[in-house]
DNA sequence: TGAATATGAAACAAGTATAGTTACATTTTA
DNA sequence: TAAAATGTAACTATACTTGTTTCATATTCA
């Protein structure tokens, strides 16, 4: 049923290299914001370098950045990069096919889930990485009169 | 985490339930429809019970019958019924919270996967069981001058 | 009363995915 | 050449799902 924390993490590291657009970051480092081992950070930079979101460089003094602006990635964008499976999967096993039930559950069920799967990725869609990151600073220093 | 067929195998049993409404069905009849084992279909129905969608007698001649009309049955029931997480999971072990990003994540993201959670439970609230049944028959029998 | 039929629940195995860790080859820069 | 970084493979631990067997319990009916 559910996603991984991936995703999660993917926004997390995104946010990170754009507070920080100054310098590329090291995967150690980014590991230590998110407080995990740097391998599960590399693992989870691959999808987004394969994906065009961000760019990293071999070597002493290399480590990663963003390779469009966080106005242009959308958390949608990250959530495909991250993420393999449908979120509501059918059936383990193919219904039974001599049962009308058995036949026509699964094309249907199939435009349906879609459906709500969809739905779910346009509230993703229209969220971008510049605002996730505006609402985090706004929760870092609320107002004192609000 | 690996995903669970238990939403689409439970719409399964009750659309079964529904187009077999002058019976109750026993776990066994159920799952030749499903194609798996009895008890897999009654750790189901246990679900559903709880949620007061289904009403199971004991015995012979015992068996399921829906608990209510399929028109006042949503997916979305079904859905809670049978499923427990969340969708969209936060990090697997809590950031860092010396680290501004890692402090503030959180929050941030928990209100956006909420809100495409809930973009996805409300396609889900719209279709009946009713409906579903209707699709699954029109599926069957399709129209020759369609 | 007793046999038949059904559920509910416990226990176990197998399969799969995630998260974390160690280790190492490769690339780049100073 | 040494240092620092990535990419990747391999391994472990954990957790969840699915399928299966087994058995106690409830209900019906001859």
């Amino acid at each position: 049923m559910s996603a991984s924390s991936r995703f999660a993490v993917a926004v997390h590291i995104l946010a990170l290299l754009e507070t920080n657009a100054n310098q590329a970051l090291s995967s150690s480092s980014i590991a230590a914001s998110v407080n995990t081992n740097p391998v599960v950070i590399r693992r989870i930079l691959g999808r987004l370098n394969k994906a065009g979101l961000v760019h990293t460089e071999y070597g002493a003094d290399g480590g990663t950045r963003l390779a469009r602006s966080a106005n242009e990635i959308t958390l949608n964008d990250i959530y495909h990069a991250t993420e393999n499976c449908r979120i509501l999967p059918l059936h383990a096993s193919s219904p039974n096919q001599d049962c009308r039930c058995g036949r026509t559950i699964q094309p249907v069920l199939s435009t349906i889930f879609s459906s709500a799967e969809a739905a779910m990725q346009q509230v993703l869609a229209n969220k971008s990485l510049a605002e996730v990151v505006h609402e985090m600073q706004a929760q870092a220093k609320p107002q004192a009169c609000s």
